[in-house]
RNA sequence: CCGCUCUUAGCUCAGUCUGGCAGAGCAGUCGACUGUAGAUCGACUUGCCCCCCGUUCAAAUCGGGGAGAGCGGACCA
């Protein structure tokens, strides 16, 4: 592969790239490096799957791939995760993230998994993080932050370390790439701007596209019905597709076309398969797609019916959390500790 | 350390002054209409009124104590 070629690999199904002279650059280099971070707060979902799948491309691209688990944000962030659970948490994202790394087709060895109070508490990371403390207003780092960090009336400090740190995590972790859903461009803009000053590179930028909600409008983390979540079991699977936002037609909103786009299709192309839809012979039959545009192409055209659409796609994704979903419910405890309320 | 305000349905909040069946909007559930969903229409559901004690025939409402949250003041030789 040349470079141009792993440029494109890395940025397909992407949302934007900052800047792509800047990653062909980086791409020419010795071992370039990318990373993402997930804070472990709730339950994992589709939405993660799709930004995780892009990891695979990035192996595939020679890219080494750190993935960090940043515990102390999901404190931070309005104390999403309880402090004494943050370990258990970590323990679940890692797991999690293999099992669907693996369904992305790469090897998790690959992957370097790192906890952020591994580095995090350490100098020179904590003597940097004080400087950017005294060198940064409320006001930039609330605007850097805003759609990340959990917004309320009364905000609590940590939703405004937890960007600076952000922006820390990026040099501490020698990365090159930054990448990410289009939700972190306001903090690594923050982190481009900031870091020259203190004697590190900017990083360049990957953003994925945030998918829709199934509900119509985005997808909530407090709307269940909203996304599918790893542990769904395909009769699940099919009932939140069958309840989906899906107009005859439409292509804005609507998470199912999404979800078939970003997720489904890639996965199916790592497998060399088609898209099978089952119809029914009175609706005209069978249909097999290759790619993603002609299938938008016959939904557009309202030559594929929604409910068509919905039954396939659901069946797609119930094949691809499959084993996901073994893995996580393989031990007991996993889920139980992490997530105590939800399994006692 | 002192003072003030707030706490009621999943969410946002009325109701408290002047004690008398626990409320609204949104959300949710179920039907009708659609070969999906949504929209629309029709129906339905939702409670430790923050906790404890007291007054009263009767307390979300009044009194006392406590908890949590928010705001302000003071202290700064």
């Amino acid at each position: 592969m040349d470079t141009a070629e792993r440029r494109d690999l890395m940025t397909r199904y992407t949302e934007e790239v900052v800047t792509d002279e800047e990653l062909l650059d980086v791409l020419e280099r010795d071992s370039p490096s990318a990373y993402i971070g997930y804070a472990p707060t709730g339950e994992m979902h589709i939405g993660h799957f799709t930004t995780i799948r892009k990891l695979a491309d990035f192996l595939r691209a020679g890219v080494e791939v750190t993935v960090l688990v940043a515990d102390l944000h999901a404190h931070l962030d309005d104390e999403k995760s309880p402090f004494d659970l943050l370990d258990a948490r970590t323990d679940y994202y890692q797991q999690a993230i293999e099992a669907m790394v693996e369904v992305a087709g790469a090897d998790p060895e690959n992957i370097e998994f790192v906890q952020g109070r591994e580095f995090e508490l350490d100098q020179p990371y904590t003597l940097d993080l004080y400087r950017m403390l005294a060198d940064t207003t409320i006001s930039r780092a609330t605007r850097a932050g805003s759609e990340v960090v959990r917004q309320s009336d009364n905000p609590k400090l940590g939703g405004l370390v937890y960007t600076l740190m952000q922006s820390l995590d990026v040099a501490a972790l020698d990365a090159d790439i930054a990448y990410g859903g289009i939700d972190q461009r306001g903090i690594y803009m923050l982190a481009r701007e900031m870091l020259p000053d203190y004697g590190y590179d900017k990083p360049v930028c990957v953003f994925a596209p945030l998918l829709s909600g199934l509900t119509g409008g985005k997808m909530s983390a407090s709307d269940a019905a909203s996304k599918v979540n790893l542990t769904d079991d395909r009769e699940t699977v099919r009932e939140k597709l069958g309840q989906a936002y899906c107009p005859m037609g439409e292509v804005e909103d609507n998470g199912v076309l999404e979800y078939a786009r970003y997720l489904v299709f890639p996965l199916l192309e790592e497998q060399d398969e088609a898209f099978q839809v089952e119809r029914p012979e009175k609706f005209g039959g069978d249909l097999v797609y290759e790619d993603y545009e002609s299938l938008e192409a016959d939904f557009v055209s309202e030559d594929l019916h929604p409910q068509d659409l919905k039954n396939a796609t659901a069946d797609h994704i119930a094949d691809a959390v499959a084993p996901v979903r073994e893995r996580l419910l393989a031990d007991s405890d996993l889920l139980a500790t992490a997530y105590p309320d939800q399994y006692d």
